[in-house]
DNA sequence: AGCACGCCGACT
DNA sequence: GTCGGCGTGCTC
């Protein structure tokens, strides 16, 4: 099957193999037949022979070359699948940066990108876009047609105007729209009331007024939200600004025919609105206008594939290469946001009239009241709920769903575990039966593994024993639970106690007229590096749901952290979180690559870097699944060079290894796994 | 992943 | 002198 050398028939297609194979993560040259000289553009997807004629690779050309630097003997493409160029040249750019930094596979990367092919979807496309008045006279594709098909692009796009961008600087936001700047943006902590009577959070009109920004000057929005409860407020203010055509949704929830729908549809000329989670970064939007960004703190926003690239990082690489806005909307910006507005990266645009919201934070503190004292209300946060139910709906954040969210021995007070797992076991109601948080099993003859108790005591309490305890406290008013269970997105006016797990939280009309955080205590506590940017965030969005002059309680916090948020200057606790990463060399401050594998590949890959300037060492430690596990903390600069020797062993490791596992050796264990920065690497647990 | 290639021990 | 084991390396 090999073609002749020099050929210039159909010239050279440089082809990404889709493989997740890291020695296969490069271009590989192929003669172009005659016969598919025509389609074998950028972008379609290919089948090639790769090593042995008789196999077949799925791939996608990425260039059309005279002639590649390859000088063997090139075989033929065997195949265009199919003639659309799912893969725009702008996408494989980022692709290709985004894996040379992140030490990973650009076909991984594709893989997000690009959904898998949907032959029907793709012939309904086809159909729509090639249409007899635009196309050429005598073109191929006009003729298979359906003549009563009505194309979209035959009805004139309806002109876009730009929506002010209430809050902001008016004249500010338009040179950013214009010159292609990089922003931090504090949103304003409201909720809003849309033409249609629903109420979303002020940060969702700005982000819709920026879109329309973009396009009304010729260029698509691309953006970005952490899930289907931001995306529900987002497209709910976008549609009061945009007509229904030209919004495309593209995220994890739909259907894969869905996504390939949503794709093409951005594949076309019309600038558009494209919604959707952390993928939505990769969208192939035409002319790019703008990506945005909500709540780049967000957990959400974290990639878990390989090579797990943070939609944030995505998004600075895509605006770099593309010269396109790009706005980081937060009421809490992360301390990798702060780092870039430090070094001057990022600019930072500020609502033009400060809203403060009311913030009190008060030591927990034993409430005169019996049955606040059981809700664990401190008293003057009580008379806050009190006053707020007078008026309309009062919200009660806590940080676990459940009734208890942990079980002890009445006897000796050690955890009570799962005994068959060992999990710890939770309630999820007063009269549920206690099961494993882990395997689910049911705790029905449960007996103490260290005494000889077989009963429980309750520690702690989730979202459904405070509203227990408040409807006790509150007779006759209305109690809402709203966790990961129950997920309710909105809440009347109408007086109601609120009970929701932080980021579960529905938007009350009109805002809630008081707040209380509970659980601060148990926040803090977590063993995270993260655990204050997070709090910050947790509580700032929870702030921001209230009614204009309503008080929020956050129970049980003192310190920074609580003057922060009492201060609402959240930008100033962020900068001192990173100044001690800075001193103590954690990321941001530094970047970090956690190499796990066998003691001797992975001492192999931290010798192959260890020369490189300002790269130390953490480890190597015993990894908990075998192994060992070395962490390995680089400046920003030197980024490039890390990721790319760590690439090399990667490669090494893996076109050399072979099955040399022993008698009944555990074989599935890679012997080399490189991620950079994960952001829990400084966890403990 | 697969599959060809090559270097070394045992065979007609 | 040649067959075939499996360890090694490559895939346009």
């Amino acid at each position: 099957m090999a073609g002749t050398v020099g050929e210039p028939t159909g010239g050279v297609a440089r082809v990404l193999i889709d493989s997740p194979l890291p020695q296969l993560d490069r271009l590989f040259d192929y003669r172009i037949p005659p016969l598919l000289a025509a389609d074998a553009r950028p972008g379609v997807r290919v089948r090639v022979p790769l090593r042995s004629a008789g196999r077949l690779a799925d791939g996608f050309i990425v260039e059309v070359a005279g002639g590649g630097d390859y000088s063997g003997v090139l075989s033929d493409l065997e195949a265009v699948v199919s003639p659309i160029p799912v893969l725009a040249p702008e996408v494989w750019a980022l692709a290709r940066r985004l894996a040379d930094r992140a030490a990973g596979t650009a076909s991984d990367i594709v893989r997000l990108a690009v959904p898998k092919r949907q032959v029907r979807v793709e012939k309904n496309w086809l159909a729509a876009e090639e249409v007899p008045v635009r196309a050429e006279p005598g073109s191929v594709r006009a003729e298979a047609v359906p003549a009563k098909r009505v194309p979209a692009e035959t009805v004139l796009a309806e002109p876009v105007l730009a929506e002010p961008i209430a809050g902001f600087d008016q004249a500010l936001v338009d040179s950013a729209m214009e010159s292609g700047t990089r922003l931090a943006v504090d949103a304003v902590p409201r909720v809003v009331e849309l033409p249609g009577g629903h109420w979303v959070g002020h940060w969702a009109t700005t982000m819709a007024a920026a879109a329309s920004h973009a396009i009304a000057r010729g260029g698509s929005a691309i953006l970005a939200v952490p899930d289907y409860r931001d995306q529900d407020q987002l497209v709910a203010a976008l549609r009061a600004v945009l007509p229904d055509d030209r919004i495309v949704h593209l995220d994890a929830k739909q259907s894969n025919p869905e996504r390939y729908r949503a794709m093409l549809a951005c594949l076309g000329d019309i600038p558009l609105a494209v919604v959707g989670n952390r993928s939505v970064i990769y969208a192939p939007a035409k002319r790019l206008g703008l990506i945005a960004i909500w709540d780049e703190g967000d957990p959400l926003h974290a990639e878990p594939l390989s090579p797990y690239v943070h939609s944030r990082d995505a998004a600075l690489v895509r605006q770099e290469q593309q010269g396109c806005a790009l706005l980081f909307l937060s009421h809490a910006r992360s301390t990798e946001i702060e780092r870039l507005v430090e070094v001057g990266y990022l600019g930072e645009l500020a609502p033009l009239r400060l809203v403060q919201p009311r913030v009190i934070p008060t030591a927990q503190q034993q409430s005169e009241d019996r049955l606040a004292a059981q809700a664990r209300i401190p008293s003057s946060a009580w008379r806050q709920a009190r006053t707020g139910l007078d008026n309309g709906p009062v919200l009660v954040q806590v940080a676990r769903p459940g009734y208890a969210s942990r079980l002890a021995c009445t006897e000796c007070g050690q955890t009570a575990r799962c005994d068959l797992c060992e999990g710890p076991l939770r309630l999820k109601s007063a009269r549920a039966t206690p099961s494993c948080s882990w395997c689910g099993k049911l705790a029905t003859d449960w007996s103490c593994s260290n005494c000889t108790g077989t009963t429980f005591r309750l520690i702690g309490q989730g979202s459904v024993r405070t509203a227990e305890d408040l409807g006790r406290a509150f007779p006759g008013v209305r109690v809402i639970v709203a966790d990961g269970d129950r997920p309710i997105l909105a809440v009347g006016p109408e007086p109601a106690l609120v009970i929701a797990t932080r980021g579960a939280e529905p938007i009350a009309a009109g805002g809630y007229r008081a707040i209380l955080l509970l659980d601060g205590e148990r926040m803090t506590a977590r063993e995270s590096l993260r655990v204050g940017e997070d709090c910050v965030r947790w509580w700032s969005n929870a702030i921001a749901l209230a009614a204009p002059g309503a008080t929020t309680v956050l129970v049980g916090v003192g310190g920074a952290l609580a003057s922060a948020l009492a201060t609402w200057r959240r930008a100033d606790y962020i900068r001192s979180e990173l100044a001690d990463r800075r001193a103590l060399r954690f990321p941001p401050a530094v970047r970090v690559a956690t190499v796990t594998g066998t003691a001797e590949s992975v001492q192999r890959a931290v010798d192959a870097v260890s020369g490189i300037e300002r790269v130390d060492v953490l480890g190597p430690v015993d990894a908990p699944g075998g192994g060992v596990r070395a962490i390995v903390r680089f400046d920003y600069g030197e980024g490039k060079a890390v990721a790319a020797s760590l690439r090399a062993e990667v490669i090494r490791i893996a076109t050399s290894r072979r099955k040399r596992p022993g008698p009944a050796g555990p074989a599935a264990l890679p012997t080399l796994r490189v991620r950079l920065d994960d952001v829990s690497s400084f966890d403990t647990t």
